[in-house]
DNA sequence: TTGTAAGCGTTATCAC
DNA sequence: GTGATAACGCTTACAA
């Protein structure tokens, strides 16, 4: 005779189950699961007496059990390259307060930019049975991409616009920002733009950004200069280095497009302590609205991204999916507007 | 005769089980749980078939089926007053990088500094069976405090050090932080120290930050003057706004403590704008050492606080009491030490 | 509308 | 060292 012979001793929490309502209610331990879940398909006076008979308990439904046996959870996984970043917190957010008011919970856990370790949460999240991924990264290992087709999860996407997506995604294009960015400055007339990008990112996104940076240089008829093209760290001090670097080696640069993080504002606080005038002297353009570019002075030149409705919109797709089963949103793309906010510094 | 006739049928993401595994295998389910769990019970030739027919199977164990048959989780849920604050993303970093390296996996919610929806909360992740809790907010509803206790779960607290412990917390003293620095002011000779508070968190840590503050005064032999204290909302804009506001109302103002978010920056931009000598004209201190304190001019006083340690700490406690029963610990409170950082602004 | 029994995929227990 | 079996707490399927 295995496991405990007494029942009720060694339990974890003393945490009654759900045959210790129905036995309280005098009921079956269908009729308690009936009423918890479809209140609607019990008498009026057999729902009353199990809603008490749960307070009096102090009874906590086991969602572990219950998912086991229904073979569906109401957990989602959010895969973020990097926790500690302000640019993810907002799409967080969105999703966030989407899926909780379905009663989803989310399992939060950071890639650092490698997809070998974004393979280990995905198998670690397949495990645990979560109902949906959203991935912020858009490439993958094959082993990753595998065990997700395999599992059959729902998953958006939503970092960038891949050229192969997995399943949903629901992005801005960098590509196309950067591209729209740049073009902001040519039509403005400057003819020396600089492009800073974080060296630690060397994913699909920098590449977009910078391939949107090319494009809109071909399309201005503005000659390509490898000298232009500086590589950071994160971070103000590397903004500050990063004018620093191409000033030096391109004197005649006349705009900084700055497509990553904080890197404008260590930018113009670099230029500020030059005495230099932006945009006179150099123009400085952002890529993530970010409060700080309005306070300061100048106010700078940024894209505005919508990053909590992509979030917002990613939470809702995944719940379609999820709850509705609805499969024409199989493989869709949402390709989300982004603007170009025109401040001073450019 | 209930469920599926045909086992094969119907399963969701065809998603093989260990009996599968066992077949293949050649051996018993029993067997390929010892393998993976514990391989040292198990003999190196059956150890290598089982893991071969793991990797052709491509099977992924069930963590809810282990979790319910074992009676333990490797979930920990945390709750953030706000998701979308980057004063918590440190922490929530330090917490994610102990914990993952264990297994476990991070649950996360924002209950947006209310504790009704902490509550709701808490109860969905004691449903999920977490086995363990970080809670930033250090007040909760009875009915919260309750559950916690039925349930047996361990908790971190670590916004604030309370009066009366919930289980084990690790965090500073707000107190003590808004004492110091309002001390450090003093003792630079500042006599109308104003205080800027967020009116959107009335809080123990908002209330213990001013009561530290006025128990400085004290010591400092300088009389509180209740126009000396304002509360704005959150963000940079608000910073500005403290400062002409307490100028307004009490213009022999010489300091300005600003004891929440990037309110120290808001102000020193419209001293700036104001043309106003920091820290001639009026000090300005802030609360959290955010890089961007360091890099405006002048650079802004602050105090650093041990976030990632925070989180970090968290972490290790919780899972020392979870993995190895570590039952010394319970209830322990860690006073983690702080250090005012002097800058130019003050 | 309510109840009964089997089963979800794993692990604890005991027997070999 | 390995296997058979019951049990974890809940829901599906079907019967009453």
């Amino acid at each position: 005779m295995p496991r405990q012979k007494s029942p009720k001793n060694g339990r974890v929490g003393s945490s009654a189950r759900m045959r210790d309502v129905a036995k309280r209610a005098g009921v079956s331990a269908m009729t308690v699961s009936r009423a918890l879940k479809e209140p609607s398909k019990v008498s009026p006076e057999m729902l009353e007496r199990v809603l008490n008979a749960v307070k009096e308990i102090g009874y906590l439904p086991n969602h572990l059990a219950s998912s086991l046996s229904s073979n569906r959870s109401t957990t989602i996984g959010l895969i973020v390259p990097s926790i500690d970043n302000s640019i993810y917190t907002q799409t967080v957010k969105g999703l966030s307060d989407v899926i909780k008011r379905s009663g989803f919970q989310l399992m939060i856990a950071e890639s650092g930019y490698d997809t070998n370790e974004e393979e280990e949460l995905i198998t670690a999240f397949l495990t645990h049975r979560v109902s949906g991924l959203v991935l912020h990264s858009t490439e993958h290992t094959p082993q990753a991409i595998q065990k997700i087709k395999k599992a059959e999860v729902p998953v958006v996407e939503n970092g960038n616009i891949p050229a192969q997506p997995l399943d949903m995604v629901v992005s801005y294009s960098n590509h196309d920002a950067a591209y729209a960015m740049t073009m902001h400055l040519g039509r403005l007339g400057y003819k020396n733009i600089a492009f800073a990008s974080l060296h630690s990112t060397h994913n699909d996104r920098s590449r977009d950004r910078l391939a949107g940076y090319h494009h809109a240089l071909r399309d201005l008829g503005l000659e390509p200069n490898p000298k232009l093209i500086v590589e950071t760290s994160r971070g103000l001090a590397a903004g500050a280095e990063a004018v620093t670097r191409v000033v030096h080696s391109v004197p005649e640069v006349d705009a900084l497009f700055c497509a990553g993080d904080v890197l404008a504002v260590g930018a113009l606080f670099e230029c500020q302590r030059r005495g230099w005038s932006v945009p006179d002297r150099i123009a400085i353009a952002s890529f993530d609205d970010v409060d700080l570019l309005r306070h300061v002075s100048p106010t700078v030149t940024t894209l505005r991204l919508p990053r909590y409705d992509i979030g917002e919109r990613s939470g809702q797709m995944l719940l379609s999916r999820i709850i509705d089963g609805a499969e024409h949103l199989r493989g869709s793309v949402v390709d989300v507007k982004f603007e170009v906010i025109q401040r001073e510094s450019a």
